[in-house]
RNA sequence: CGGGGCGUAGCGCAGUGGUAGCGCGCCUGGCUUGGGACCAGGAGGUCCCGGGUUCAAGUCCCGGCGCCCCGACCA
């Protein structure tokens, strides 16, 4: 690729809507272009990363015996109403009709075109178990794409299904699926983590996330800095490290006007957060709980769903009337007509203060809640907590979802009939998993993690291209030379022929990042040009003569720090 | 969906009711060539859209659209 002919539009100032590094720094190096919200068109340097990382994908999933295919993006409504999600779905699906007025949707996954596929051609035992694959294109109409690739609505993704004729199989794919993916973003130069994680939406009984710790991701992870246990705060557990006791050592009712805050209560009553007993008010199946925890932590939803066997939906202002009680003073003592459900959290504190269920009014000093029957853990984890695995300390940090892999089970396959016959002749439904990667997000996690103040400093494995010849001295005629021999070489080279002052070339270089720079310069009359690594700005200077052979052994060296053995 | 911000030249931005501007980029010529040079000349505008007020609207008012950020939400 010749700078001077290339679609390569490098800014030199920071687009205004760019907040993050990543989104930034894609942006003024000719990377993307944005074309609507959470829509980008991957311009030609972009383009070829997102193929280098195809290429590992593919490879790596090849290599566990993975069959790709390509499903369409524009799939019928009737698929999706067989599994129940036209409904479930929501907002998040793009939905169209076609010219009869038949309803379509966007594919924003496939578990469904999957179950369509394996319930027409799996029939036997002997047919399983299977691992498809793909690379294609999903639309999810999130509520705010953010980040530049970070969340996006159009997006390439990998994602795989393995079908299976029982658990001990689909546990071998998904162990599988795990070693290929630690391979893949190894291969890619990423630091990342895999922890445990909740499966939400899809449903199912096992799963984890491959996450890159960074401050731009929108999860949180909670990291245990002794003993590397890590998981998604959506299930994440720790133990509470500190025991709370108020000064009020008697109960009574004290007046709290207007303070409906765990911060405006402490303040007031100079006691800390931790001294008070929040009370939250929940429906889940129509029946209402009172959840107790501690002032200084939150309600984990997940957990308190996953504990109630529902959905829980916070109960409304006039609800809490309803019950006799007023929002915002809302506590355990005196409220009738709820089960009352304490977190773990509550036992660790004496003396409490909690909600009068009174407008305007508090008790200090409470101490019922010591008298409860059982605990539980519905609590979101925060930093500082201690590690149930090796009493460490816990941190909290984000991070972005670079891979999930599932266990699904059999919901799929139920529901729309994908189903064999066993040994026995007996008709079974297909046990299934399923596991995605995000391309755009490995380009932009590379980036988060790997930048300079000039630029990005990609991976050399998923660079656009491993070289550039910055030419500054056009006479000596080194450049074109080299070019169409290192080419030759398969080592993917751009020169930058451009009739720009050397500044605007180095510059442009590092903004986009190309990990080695092949300098032809002052030195080239004498038959030297100076090779520089832009991870670290190490040189060589390497004479002409068996450049090519010199240059290759420096980059197959850089290249080992992405290998997997 | 709630809150906030922004829409003016390719990009970044200024603009006080009265002739539409600056820096960078772009084009031409000169000069320069190891880290975003310099000089001279030039091109480039639906001031997001619609309506209103006014002798006069980029500017004031009303409505809409788009984009970004925080939150809610989110395989």
């Amino acid at each position: 690729m010749k700078l001077s002919k290339a679609l390569v539009p490098t800014l030199r100032e920071d687009p205004r809507d760019a907040e993050n590094i990543s989104h930034r720094l894609l942006l003024r190096g000719g990377y993307i272009k944005q074309i609507a919200a959470g829509v980008y068109t991957f311009l030609p340097l972009g383009w070829r990363v997102m193929k280098k990382i195809y290429r590992i994908i593919t490879e790596e999933m090849d290599r566990i015996g993975a069959q790709e295919l390509l499903m369409p993006a524009l799939t019928p409504a009737d698929l999706w109403e067989e599994s129940g999600r036209w409904e479930a779905f929501g907002d998040d699906m793009f939905r169209l009709k076609d010219r009869k007025g038949k309803d379509y949707a966007l594919a924003p996954t496939h578990e469904e075109v999957i179950a369509e596929i394996a319930r027409k051609f799996i029939h036997s035992y002997k047919d399983l178990p299977q691992i498809w694959y793909q690379v294609q294109t999903k639309f999810r109409d999130e509520p705010r794409p953010r980040g530049g690739l970070l969340r996006v609505r159009e997006f390439l993704m990998k994602d795989s299904y393995s079908l299976h004729a029982d658990w001990d199989s689909l546990d071998e794919a998904y162990e599988k699926h795990r070693e290929a993916y630690i391979r893949i973003f190894t291969r890619a130069g990423l630091r990342f983590v895999h922890v445990k994680a909740s499966s939400g939406l899809m449903g199912g009984k096992q799963s984890e996330e491959f996450m890159v710790v960074s401050d731009a991701g929108e999860d949180e992870l909670a990291i245990c800095e002794s003993c590397g246990y890590a998981a998604n705060t959506e299930v994440a557990v720790a133990d509470v490290p500190d025991y709370a006791e108020s000064q009020y050592k008697n109960f009574e009712k004290v007046h709290t006007p207007g303070l409906t805050t765990v911060e405006d209560v402490a303040r007031s009553l100079r006691v800390g957060p931790e001294h008070i007993i929040k009370s939250i008010l929940y429906y889940v199946n129509d029946v209402p709980y009172l959840i107790l925890i501690r002032g200084d932590y939150e309600v984990n939803e997940e957990k308190l769903s996953s504990l109630l066997g529902g959905k829980p939906l916070y109960a409304t202002d006039e609800e809490i009337i309803r019950l006799g009680s007023y929002p915002g003073f809302i506590g355990p003592h005196g409220l009738e007509g709820v089960k009352i459900i304490a977190d773990e959290s509550v036992k660790y504190v004496k003396n409490a203060v909690i909600g009068a269920n009174e407008r305007d009014y508090h008790y200090v000093g409470y101490n019922g809640h010591l008298e409860l029957d059982a605990y539980y853990d519905i609590r979101k984890v925060k930093e500082g907590d201690v590690c149930r695995e090796c009493g460490g300390n816990i941190r909290v940090v984000n991070a972005i979802e670079i891979g999930h892999i599932f266990k699904l089970g059999t919901r799929y396959s139920e529901s729309m009939g994908a189903t064999f016959l066993d040994r026995d002749g007996k008709r079974r439904p297909i046990i299934m998993g399923s596991y995605g990667i995000g391309l755009g997000r490995i380009m932009a996690s590379a980036i988060e993690l790997y930048h300079d103040e000039n630029g990005i400093i990609w991976p050399l494995s998923i660079a656009p291209f491993h070289a550039i010849i910055v030419e500054i001295n056009e006479e000596s005629g080194v450049a074109p030379r080299l070019y169409d021999e290192l080419w030759k070489a398969g080592v993917e080279v751009m020169w930058d022929d451009r009739n720009e002052r050397p500044g605007v070339k180095f510059k442009d270089a590092d903004l986009i990042g190309i990990p080695f720079k092949i300098v032809v310069g002052r030195k080239a009359a004498e038959g030297l040009v100076e090779v520089q690594r832009r991870r670290d700005g190490h040189r060589w200077d390497l004479p002409v003569e068996g450049f090519v052979e010199e240059f290759r052994k420096i980059m197959d060296e850089e290249m080992k720090r992405y290998e997997v053995s």
